[in-house]
DNA sequence: TTGACATAGTGTTTCATATACACGATTAAT
DNA sequence: ATTAATCGTGTATATGAAACACTATGTCAA
């Protein structure tokens, strides 16, 4: 036990809302506690920061440990530092949030992490600690960042259909959107790469495939150019 | 020396970016080092963080302390981890921005803390450690924030006229509005209370002074209602 | 008291964007 | 060949944003 100081010190942890999107609804991945406190509850995962990584290494390397999880979107959502957060301790604890394709990491948290699943949003169980509350705040942060910045293609993969861009969004924002209406604004921004390829195996008409156009979209935001759903 | 942890921990501080509204620019509070590192530079007010006090309460403290400015409409910012922001040690700084009525305050600021100013923010020195870049962040973050919710009252008296709230939004923005177009749509949102006075001391036609209600808006934001600029 | 000055206060027209809305085309499955 | 499912497309209307200029009111100084 070397380490020593002068005045007390909180512990440092950081914690991640990894979203994905399902077939009808949003998605949060969460790891069941495997010591006390809160043992056997669902949690988010996340960890402790050592003292020689960042906040952001830290947030990944926690999620890699123990969600199999990399190489995501992660963005700093807020910091939580009441007093009584963690029944042992003072915690203050850093919340990242995470946006994943699904379809990329679906198998690894199945399988390298035996204790991790993926839960409806809307569906998920009591969370330990305040975990409830970081992710309800991630969640808005979520729906409000999702109009005004191109994050949602975070959740697709590279390429997909304008439907499921639509869908994507409708399951966001929780409302429904004008299929033509939709298409115009989004085509409009002219961020979309139209591919030679479309859907494969659908029982009717496949749709075109698209890319998002991440180059040119930095491009324009230099100019001054504003994404909005 | 008490305090002894199995492993290594960062200390954390809070820092706050303090808003004013000047004549014709918008101010930041800064204080001088009298310590090193960077003695005599500017920084930010900001200080450790105790192991039994929330964040929140760590920044307003704080702020009390070294510049004596208390009761301020105060917002959690961004939180700053990276390894070397600081030379000494690893120190991981959760930053708040604050916005302050300056008519309240200015006396207050130059009496009570000798080393404490209020700078223009285009014309700020270069400050401490990484305060440009939180400095940078915090009026980022105004500049979005001003738009889509009434923080720009606290920034303004009690009672202030409609060229005093038209202004506040053009110093902030750094462009200029129409004033018919900002009077209807300002007064169109029915949030504005209309006193029975005016300016006092003013060399021409005194304008009326108007109040914000603060909750009207909380019922109406209940209700779904966007507050927008 | 009168004129000069400074800012207050007020509507309408035009343009752009958002919304509402329905059907023929294409593909796979039977 | 028919059915079932989804794709892909255009126009008219309503709403909100932007552009724009003059009269009213009060202070001050000659």
């Amino acid at each position: 036990m070397p380490y020593t100081y002068e005045y007390a010190r909180p512990s440092l942890t950081v914690d991640c809302v990894v979203f994905g999107l399902g077939e009808k609804d949003l998605k949060v991945l969460l790891i069941q506690r495997g010591l006390e406190p809160f043992k056997g509850k669902w949690a988010l995962p996340g960890g402790f920061v050592r003292v020689d990584e960042a906040l952001a290494n830290a947030a990944r390397r926690e999620l890699k440990e123990e969600t199999g999880i990399s190489n995501v979107y992660l963005e700093q959502l807020y910091t939580f530092g009441e007093l009584k957060r963690d029944p042992r301790e003072r915690i203050v604890s850093v919340a990242y949030y995470a946006l994943v394709k699904l379809g990329d990491h679906r198998v690894k948290a199945a399988t390298d992490a035996s204790d991790a699943a993926w839960f409806a949003v809307s569906d998920a169980p009591k969370l330990a600690f305040d975990h409830q509350r970081i992710l309800k705040m991630a969640l808005s942060r979520l729906k409000g960042k999702v109009r005004y910045q191109p994050v949602g293609f975070e959740l697709l993969p590279v390429k997909f259909t304008l439907t499921n861009l639509q869908h994507l969004y409708e399951t966001i924002l929780e409302r429904t959107l004008d299929k033509r209406n939709f298409r115009k604004k989004i085509l409009g921004m002219d961020l979309l790469i139209e591919t030679a390829e479309i859907e494969q195996n659908v029982a009717h008409r496949a749709a075109r495939l698209y890319r998002f156009d991440e180059e040119k979209y930095k491009r324009l935001v230099q100019k001054g150019f504003n994404f909005e759903i």
